[in-house]
DNA sequence: CCGGCGTTCCTGAACGTTTTGAAAAGCGTC
DNA sequence: GACGCTTTTCAAAACGTTCAGGAACGCCGG
């Protein structure tokens, strides 16, 4: 009976709470939070002892209880089909830079490209009550219900990379259209006369818009669109490898590969067909990377800001957070043509595009 | 004065509570939460009651709710130096499906190689009271009050691909020494007499043990070790580039790299001074990626289980968290010498370390 | 002495769950 | 109809915060 409303002392095994720097301290519990959150009106002989008292328990405020009440969590969920591909690491990097800043952490998810990971993904980050999501959709079509449970999703929501027209969400793009028809009509002014895609799956948006941006700039440079010329794989190596196996034996002379991962699979199959880049084809590649420059010959590619784009989803998403009610946006990123050797030499092609081609570079291990 | 406790209609705005469910289904609060962990005893009818209202308000219990009266997050907190390094992707990825497989999610945290941003990482995962930290040290020494904020974490901590001796700490790491000895015993074993070192920052404990096992393979084959052949680098790119010139000059026949941007670095510089590989030297580098590919010559490699590193460390950091309280462990996890072109033909070599060299693979963007 | 105003501190009610201990209900037995 | 034993349901106390609404105090002008 003789235990009073608040007097259990401090547990051994657990972290300090607010109550128990209030009770070392000899204050209220309400003095320490506003001790916490610098609040401007606590007397400096009880906000020295707060502190003394909060050093002496190595307190550290517990942000679930903060969350909980305050309905933020300062967290925003990252759904990704696979961060072991390589374009996605810099796209994380740009969005946890963008997020740190501004005091936000990233959950990141794997979606495997399933579709059914994906959704439980967007259930789960919603459970966890993030603050906002991005996600980069996985391959494929909606299925009913994972297009419910986007529409559904009552918190802003960024997609990365991808755009969907009846969706009702914010999206941040690389100009995919306009990066591939610059490849093509580079492929063009160098020469090329029958110019072959390898494409992406074209139920994703990007993809899409690489094979219209490629149709159009064919057209431009007045070449005809041989549909036997183009290929479409899934965005990976042995899909690269296999379309250009398919594609050389019609023996275009200039290439445009919508993605890394498909051009190292290419260039494999070149090196089996014993054919030789640039001089029996031009090729342009998609997405720039250090290793790049190991490659010979050096390939002409385009790059997307990738960095950028993880950092302006983080930030129109923050800004949503922050209240922004206005139309949903569609934010596309311009890519860059980076001239090298894989079309001939670069004298050969008209001045308008050179510019120094800085290898991109990376840190450390 | 009419409002009696517990009758406030659900906010329009906000996502539907434990309390809206069962108000809606008219049962209490207790019979509610039965459900939905589905514990044994409720009566069929109320459980369809319950269900429906669920569904009806589409329910989604609150985990932060949860987290805080269980004293768990179902979260680990993961600090890599940067998820842009080619490396740690895959690392990453490991620890994610480990996570996943188990309930727990990831909270990525890049340290940018900075101790100071290392230290408020952890104190912020700390206090978002993740239920584990995976951590790869950022180079460069212990701070004291870094030493004293990871010696004072109490709860399950795990070191990935770094461990410290004085520290009291799981670890999981490759088998950094056994390695590059078995890479140092190849460049031996095709006729190699003059080998160098590319080695990564000496300061952090696998570029340390990499080096252990050059020097104890140089022994071991009866080779002096010559210090103008071992170069310190700081496992980025321009680092091996000007390693790679210096090391160059002293005509070594044998090349050791200890990481992949380095190999990438030296490669550009060997370029530049008309070198030719494996004529000239050989050459083992570490680390294993899909676009070596289309490197050439095809190099020979130390491959290290990137995705089982990530992998295993979550699973030692869960059985902590699940109250294991044995010794520190430190587990190795052994490296796999992948023969290919850059020491001279595999025929060269003695049978004993030939296997199929897979390409690794990699999925989709 | 009173009223008004600042400053400084506190009490107590949220936030959305889980869980303990106990009450109610159903049912069989004597 | 009293008693025990299950089964089903509940009310209320946590978890660690924030914050609205006051209270206590000192100071000033009247």
């Amino acid at each position: 009976m003789s235990s009073s409303k608040r007097s259990k002392p401090q547990k051994p095994g657990k972290a300090a709470s607010i109550s128990d720097v209030a009770r070392e301290s000899g204050v209220s519990i309400f003095t320490v939070s506003a001790v916490i959150n610098n609040k401007s009106h606590v007397g400096k002989n009880l906000r020295e002892r707060v502190e003394d008292a909060i050093r002496k328990l190595n307190y550290r405020p517990n942000l679930i209880a903060r969350s909980l009440i305050k309905q933020k969590t300062q967290t925003i969920g990252m759904i990704v089909p696979d961060i072991a591909n390589p374009f996605f690491p810099m796209v994380v990097r740009g969005a946890e830079d963008a997020a740190q800043k501004q005091g936000y952490n990233l959950l990141l998810c794997n979606s495997d490209d399933s579709l059914a990971k994906e959704e439980t993904a967007i259930e789960l980050l919603l459970s966890k009550r993030v603050d906002g999501i991005l996600l980069t959709k996985a391959a494929g079509d909606f299925s009913p219900s994972l297009r419910q449970v986007i529409e559904g999703v009552n918190i802003p929501f960024v997609l990365v990379m991808r755009t969907y027209p009846a969706l009702t969400k914010d999206a941040v793009v690389s100009d995919d259209y306009q990066g591939a028809y610059e490849a093509v009509c580079h492929l063009a002014r160098s020469g090329r006369r029958r110019i072959g895609l390898i494409s992406g799956p074209l139920k994703i948006s990007n993809a899409k818009e690489r094979w219209r941006g490629f149709r159009d700039a064919l057209e431009k440079a007045k070449l005809t669109y041989e549909p036997e010329l183009v290929v479409e794989g899934d965005y990976r190596i042995e899909s690269g490898f296999r379309a250009g196996h398919a594609l050389l034996s019609h023996r275009p002379d200039g290439i445009y590969v919508a993605n890394h991962l498909m051009t190292i699979g290419l260039l494999q199959a070149v090196e089996e067909m014993g054919l030789k880049c640039p001089e029996d084809f031009g090729l342009v590649s998609f997405d720039d990377y250090p290793w790049l420059g190991v490659f010979r010959p050096r390939l002409t590619t385009v790059e997307l800001p990738k960095h950028q784009l993880g950092s302006e989803a983080v930030e129109l998403l923050i800004q949503r957070i922050g209240g922004d009610q206005g139309k949903p946006v569609l934010k596309k990123l311009s890519p860059e043509l980076r001239i090298r050797e894989s079309c001939g030499f670069a004298q050969f092609v008209s001045g308008e595009h050179r510019r120094a081609n800085p290898e991109p570079s990376i840190d450390s291990p």
